[in-house]
DNA sequence: TCGGTTGTGGAATGGATCGTCCATAACTTA
DNA sequence: TAAGTTATGGACGATCCATTCCACAACCGA
């Protein structure tokens, strides 16, 4: 990767870049984000960013890896996003905590107005199934949605504010189903009203003692 | 548009064509369905469907035009299914017609073992951002599909098989959020037993008198 | 200050793709 | 059968786009 740090000393320095790699990652990621992968030319990241084509092929191999790179970044995020919402705090909130997750995700979409939607389904839907690495990526972050919330779910259980008797699987399963939905009919024209209101009927809907 | 037509006569007949309009639109939904809009070439169309870029042009227009129709057959068969499955019927089968409903969609999702996906869901990640007759279409179809549900939640209302203090209304977008959030989920990778277990968890949640 | 290495950015390249064009085929009416 | 019209399908042109290339700049150790 690097004969500086390979041969364990340098012999002589090269030009650092003139860039900061997170901030070319963000900008790409509006790019991808605002055309999808197939609508998004290399041109256009190059001058979003500032950056030339050989800096850019350069510090991140070809388009593809670059679309990975943002994605995965993506993942992540969404995935963050959920932990800091949900993971941690008394079983007493647990249920708050999941309303408040959920909302958060209804009042995301709603307050898209330029309805770009969310890159993690964007780009499932678009890449998905030709590309493995995608694939891969987009069920990670499923699943690891999916643990958050059954624990969370358990919690909410434990302290009675859902019914023991739901297998928190099932109701965590239909949770992400709800998230990733209000998503998608989101970005099919639904108002805004109507998405939050749906986040309130879906955790009006589950099982009391 | 036609000549024999506009002047009430005909001189003389042109050649017919000698291709059935609507099994290329089924090729041609194929192809789009498989490859996305920006990701299916007009000669992969025009091989997939034996037509020459001649034909294919002269009777379609351009690429835009002839997905704008695919894509609008599609949407009328989405509707057309849910119009099968929900409308008409005595009150006392609503509840059975609307889990049957919701059941079909996770079993076609389910069983969409290339992973394909919905072409509404593709369509309108891809285009409904950039182009209004995608996105009008596609809202439209929400709509009706919306209207579907929600007339047969208050059949089962009636019948006493969901609660009458829910608001309808605000069940049937659940419900509408949920058959689309399957397929979001299941093109995002999760296997078709959790699928088909959403839709028995969403069903099972709703509100019992 | 000098040399060696990497970063930079824009021009050039090669391939792919949309849409057009046109010579020919097929068909019907007179 | 002849004439007029549209359908056909493959070749062609123009454009677009990912990637490479290269001359030059910047940096650091010596």
């Amino acid at each position: 990767m690097d004969d500086r740090v390979k041969n364990g000393y340098a012999e002589t320095m090269p030009r650092p870049r003139a860039f900061d790699e997170h901030q070319v990652l963000e900008r790409a990621r509006e790019q991808f984000w605002a055309t999808g992968y197939a609508g998004t030319r290399m041109d256009d990241i190059a001058q979003a960013t500032g950056l030339g084509k050989g800096s850019l092929y350069g510090a991140f191999g070809d388009k593809g890896k670059l679309f990975h790179r943002v994605f995965g970044d993506w993942c992540t995020a969404v995935v963050e996003v959920a932990e800091e919402r949900l993971a941690g705090g008394p079983d007493a909130e647990a249920f708050a905590r999941l309303s408040g997750y959920v909302h958060l995700m209804a009042e995301n979409t709603a307050s898209d107005t330029e309805r770009r939607g969310c890159l993690l389904a964007k780009g499932t839907a678009e890449l998905a199934q030709h590309d493995p690495t995608v694939a891969g990526r987009s069920a990670e972050t499923m699943t690891a949605l999916l643990t958050l919330l059954r624990t969370e779910i358990s919690a909410a259980q434990r302290h009675g504010d859902i019914d023991s008797a739901a297998d928190p699987e099932r109701l965590a399963a239909l949770l992400l189903t709800v998230v990733r939905g209000i998503e998608a009919v989101g970005k099919a024209g639904l108002d805004p009203e109507t998405l939050r209101n749906i986040a309130d009927t879906a955790m009006g809907v589950l099982p009391v003692p």
